[in-house]
DNA sequence: GCTGACTTTCCTGATT
DNA sequence: TAATCAGGAAAGTCAG
């Protein structure tokens, strides 16, 4: 699972995303790094060390086994934000996280705060029972399972998934969705132009409006994955959504 | 290349 | 009046 956190695949992502720096400009050489010798290839020094503890190198040896792990797209992270050790990698705010790491920025911010948490057994122990890390959501199935779900399940969530997923993540939220009956599954949209915005990041779409993603909202009454409210920007998980119940994740 | 599912885009009209 | 909702229609995207 780790051996995907290769140097050589790491630097083929670093020269597509900025090519004006190699990877030595950004992150030095191997030999920058002692803490790094005792290594293997399997065994990278970064799964056995606290973040806060990481070099500059862990820090991007870390970022290209998400992105590869993940098949997160590497071009919309900056780089050369993230020639910072892991020290300076904790203290970063979540706006500056997700400003330098783009779209991707999400999901390796979860990734990062739970390491910190609870280390490297979060991808070591994936696919294994587990105790509850925290905001017991589907997010954090999908990467408590990181082994089994295949890839393009992170990428390819479709909008009632991402909403349930943002509604489960309060971290994420900031406001956006809120509950208004968490056992009906009424949910309200609190910010509607900055959850169409978000939708928009993660669909690369720059063009989408509140308009268009409650269109599509609406759709899903066809399906039963929603069910119409009638109360404005007050919306109802349907029979055919799964993974917003509390005590069904 | 075809198909189906899903999403986006545009539209008109109604409601708040 | 503006924002939002409802839903038809068509086009775009993507995986199988």
């Amino acid at each position: 699972m780790l051996d995907s956190a290769t140097h050589s695949t790491f630097l083929s992502n670093t020269m597509v995303c900025d090519p004006l720096m190699s990877w030595t400009e950004l992150f030095g050489t191997e030999d920058d790094y002692p803490s790094f010798d005792h290594q293997t290839d399997s065994d990278p020094f970064w799964t056995s060390v606290h973040p806060e503890y990481w070099s500059k190198h862990n820090v991007c040896e870390w970022l290209q086994f998400c992105c590869d792990q993940y098949k997160l797209d590497a071009n919309c992270i900056s780089f050369s934000r993230f020639n910072i050790n892991g020290l300076q990698l904790c203290n970063m705010t979540q706006e500056e996280f997700l400003d330098a790491a783009g779209t991707c920025g999400e999901y390796l911010y979860f990734i990062l705060q739970n390491i910190r948490m609870h280390g490297i057994s979060f991808f070591t122990d994936a696919g294994e029972t587990k105790p509850p890390i925290k905001n017991s959501n589907v997010l954090v199935r999908y990467l408590f399972n990181t082994c089994l779900l295949p890839v393009q399940d992170l990428q390819s969530s479709h909008l009632w998934e991402f909403v349930r997923d943002l509604l489960l993540s309060p971290e994420e939220n900031s406001g956006i969705l809120e509950w208004e009956d968490r056992g009906q599954g009424i949910f309200r949209v609190v910010k509607s132009e900055a959850l169409a915005k978000m939708w928009g990041q993660r669909k690369k779409n720059d063009r989408m409006t509140y308009e268009k993603l409650s269109r599509a909202l609406r759709y899903y009454y066809k399906t039963g994955i929603l069910e119409r409210v009638d109360r404005r920007l007050v919306y109802k998980f349907g029979k055919n959504a799964h993974g917003w119940q509390e005590n069904k994740i």
